[in-house]
DNA sequence: CGCATTTGACCAGCGC
DNA sequence: GCGCTGGTCAAATGCG
């Protein structure tokens, strides 16, 4: 419960070289941080195939980082750091960061810095001056923690505010994904072209909440071209394409989860060329007001396969890995969980079927 | 008035 | 060859 991690599939065979376990290794202060961004992040690298490793071990407060964090962010081949407003100010996390700027340093690993709402030239003085009090008989630690604070912040030069980091974040996913694509990482060849199906977590139905938009899967716009129930499913599952009338031929398809009605299941087929949002129409099928009691579908969208190769029975296998802690200190929404999983030939679990009887609960 | 959805028809692949 | 499923199309429908 540690952590979190979320990997396509890892090729059954054991014997995969030691290449890395993970394509990105995530760090970030859950207590900033989790409202959202870091889950629309893990989302979205999810998606596009990447392991990512997530880490939560803030939730074990007090006890040492376990040697299996450290080995996590060996294992990874890029590091994210998202630095929020209080990132310095847990001596966890700038332990994770000395790990993380040691491989950097040492064997070549990448890192990507974020900046959450916090300005690139922030120097978290305050965290250090209470971090200097708390380890007064240890205060190379501490300057070492500056050190490697300042290393990565100065890994990207510009200013970047919350807005357009999240630009900045997707061009790295971006980067991330042909990266992870064209030299590979164990499961990478396949996953360039691979149907992915990725569960998230579910939008609590049509709640006003406050918030405006929910967890868009991608932030990309996709127009709606059609619905269907499918067989084992109460669910209808809708088919969304790309907006960007032609060139991307994104096409994705998203339906509920039969057993769990807030889970939403989607899969998508070949990727976009724009890396960057043309606009935001995050929301696909809830515009109208469904008539009857359907509500299924709300807001992402699922890919689907293109013509041909159809595969007759394919579902996916309800085996979600989510690790997530139970009680999150932090509060709100925590972990995003999401599973991703490429098929390609492997298809061969699932199964059967259980209609289950009713569909209705939230809304 | 234009456009995103909706919904049922249409069609192709697969299994039997 | 028939029937079942799943995926797309396209005309009809509302909304904004
Ligand atoms: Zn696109």
């Amino acid at each position: 419960m540690a952590s979190t991690s979320v990997q396509g599939i890892t090729s059954s065979s054991s014997s995969s070289p030691p290449l890395y376990m993970y394509d990105v290794f995530l760090s970030f202060r859950g207590k900033d941080t989790r409202n959202n961004f870091t889950s629309h992040l893990y989302s979205n690298l999810a998606q596009r195939g990447i392991d990512v490793y997530m880490d939560d071990r803030e939730l074990e407060r007090g006890k040492t980082i376990e040697p299996a964090l450290w080995k996590a962010i060996e294992e990874s081949r890029f590091s994210v750091i998202i630095f929020s407003r209080d990132y310095a100010s847990s001596p966890w996390c700038l332990d994770e960061l000395v790990k993380i700027v040691q491989c950097m340093k040492e064997m070549g690993h990448t890192v990507l810095p974020v900046f959450y709402d916090v300005d690139p030239s922030e120097t978290y003085e305050k965290a250090f001056v209470e971090h200097e009090q708390n380890f007064k008989e240890n205060l190379e630690k501490v300057q070492i923690w500056k050190d490697c604070l300042s290393t990565v912040t100065n890994l990207s030069g510009g200013d970047i505010r919350k807005r357009e980091n999240e630009e900045k974040v997707q061009r790295w996913m971006d980067i991330l994904s042909e990266v992870e694509i064209s030299s590979g990482s164990r499961s990478a060849e396949r996953k360039s072209q691979a149907k992915k199906v990725v569960c998230i977590p579910a939008p609590a139905a049509a709640n006003s909440r406050s918030s405006g938009e929910v967890v868009p899967s991608d932030l990309w716009a996709w127009k709606k071209y059609g619905q269907k129930h499918i067989k084992g499913s109460p669910y209808p599952r809708g088919y969304y394409r790309c907006s960007s009338t032609k060139g991307c031929l994104a096409k994705k398809h998203v339906e509920r989860s039969r057993n769990d009605p807030n889970m939403l299941v989607i899969t998508y087929n070949s990727e976009h060329n724009h890396p960057w949002p043309t606009q935001r129409n995050a929301l696909a099928g809830s515009t109208r007001s469904q008539p009857t009691k359907s509500n299924a579908a709300s807001k992402s969208s699922t890919g689907a396969q293109a013509r041909k190769t159809a595969n007759t029975k394919e579902d996916q296998k309800e085996s979600s890995n989510d690790t997530l802690s139970p009680t999150d200190i932090i509060g709100g929404s925590s972990t995003a969980s999401a599973s991703v999983k490429e098929e390609s030939d492997d298809i061969e679990k699932q199964m059967e079927m259980d209609d289950n009887e009713f569909s209705e609960g939230f809304s």
